[in-house]
DNA sequence: TTACAAAAAAATCTCGAGAATTTATCGGCT
DNA sequence: AGCCGATAAATTCTCGAGATTTTTTTGTAA
């Protein structure tokens, strides 16, 4: 049969196999989730997503049961499925494990790696430069583009790192972040921060300065916070508190 | 029709509705592999299992596909599913990952937590402890026992830290460490130096002294990797280096 | 004897329909 | 008017059979 699911060079979760139709709906509805066709909280009802993906109930139910283990949806026993909900607080402990995974995971990067792994970090954020400078554009196709190759940098980053679980774990949170992420960008998309953050990141990393690296990464993890906190992005629970 | 599941008081992951058969199926398979009734490397046929669980193929696929995020099964498309293997690089990456995880997470725990906290922590360590007394029969029912209050403990130990994710983290990680844990108990079961260490962990939490705490609480992740490079029980790739 | 290729068997993946449960609607009662 | 229970609709959960793919077996030739 073999679809076209124009996934070539997706260097993504759960993939290895992308030939079954499971695999393929997965990825949509992943893609979805993030860009927000399906939005933080609402129901996933099967009847309605089999007609939209093409695919039946079981099929259906499969692909579901692994973005519940990405986070990305929430399932309850005997009441269906629900796209994860987005919130403040949720954001701040993203972050903060995200913080605490990705710089351990990066110091440890930064002990076993030799050459290859900063040829590979060369590498990949010359491909993500150029994205960069096509960021302008504002297409989605443009943006997801940068989306992969960012990816594909913090990837190259701590893959010299010993710990297969905390890799695979830092690609689990990586993803749950690219929601927040899409969400701050709509407000002060200053890509040239983000650049430098990416040089600077670099830069200490080929320096093996492992404690000026790790203080760029967690404010370059933590990033979206503030950003969504000063512009009131999602609805602050206690907004109202400063009246 | 509501099946007699006999698991009254589990306090377990994906828990919260186990009323379908998914939710059942998926804790008896787990509860099968954590016993070493399914051997790690072993292929989970579903065509085999669908009788030995009475279920349809499609439930055990989503069963299965629970136990992929549990990471106690993996799968690859079009090749069906198989028991996550077993081998001393996997101990000692989870073993370190867990660690990372579990004083983290108790440093925030002993940051927030309160008099409640406290409270659920003697507690559940009494309850322990009295489960302990009991490993002498050498039943699989004692011993299960033991491993839920074990579970126990450990999740009112961090539970006043304020973040869910890590919590939930670590709970996954206690539970795929479970089956080398059982492994060890085979070799050394030494239940007075486990109290110990467990009664050090109260005190030095009660006392508010973190370092101590998490000093102590490494040796206790940490020893399943000792008793198990020890007795030599997982073929070590390189055991025959020292001839 | 070993290697290679085609046929057979086994297993997975996929589907649509039926049973059980949850949710929404509507009528009656205080 | 507002609340509560019964009926109806919608949705989820479950199943067994059929289509694809992978694995094993078998036969043939070098």
């Amino acid at each position: 049969m073999m679809l076209d699911t124009s996934f070539t060079s997706s260097a993504s979760l759960h993939d290895g196999a992308p030939a079954t139709l499971i695999e393929t709906a997965y990825r949509e509805i992943r893609r979805n989730i993030v860009l927000g066709v399906h939005a933080p909280g609402e129901k996933l009802r099967v009847e309605h997503l089999k007609t939209r993906y093409a695919v039946s109930s079981g099929t259906l139910r499969e692909a579901l049961a692994l973005l519940v283990s990405d986070s990305l949806v929430v399932a309850q026993g005997q009441r269906g499925f629900t796209v994860a909900p987005m919130s403040v607080e949720d954001l701040e402990d993203l972050s903060y494990v995200r913080s605490l995974v990705e710089c351990e995971a990066v110091r440890q990067s930064l002990i076993h790696g030799g050459d290859e792994w900063e040829g590979r970090l060369v590498s990949s954020f010359h491909r993500l430069s150029l994205a960069e400078e096509r960021l302008g554009a504002r297409t989605a196709e443009v943006y997801e583009e940068w989306e992969r190759r960012n990816f594909e940098f913090h990837e190259a980053l701590v893959s010299a790192c010993a710990s297969p679980r905390l890799i695979r774990l830092r690609a689990t949170l990586h993803l749950q972040a690219e929601r927040y992420r899409k969400l701050s960008a709509l407000d002060g998309p200053r890509p040239r921060d983000v650049h430098n953050e990416h040089q600077q990141i670099v830069d200490h990393a080929l320096a093996r300065n492992a404690d000026k690296l790790v203080e760029v990464l967690q404010k370059h993890v933590r990033r979206p916070v503030d950003v969504i906190l000063r512009s009131n992005l999602l609805g602050t629970p206690n907004a109202d508190k400063a009246a």
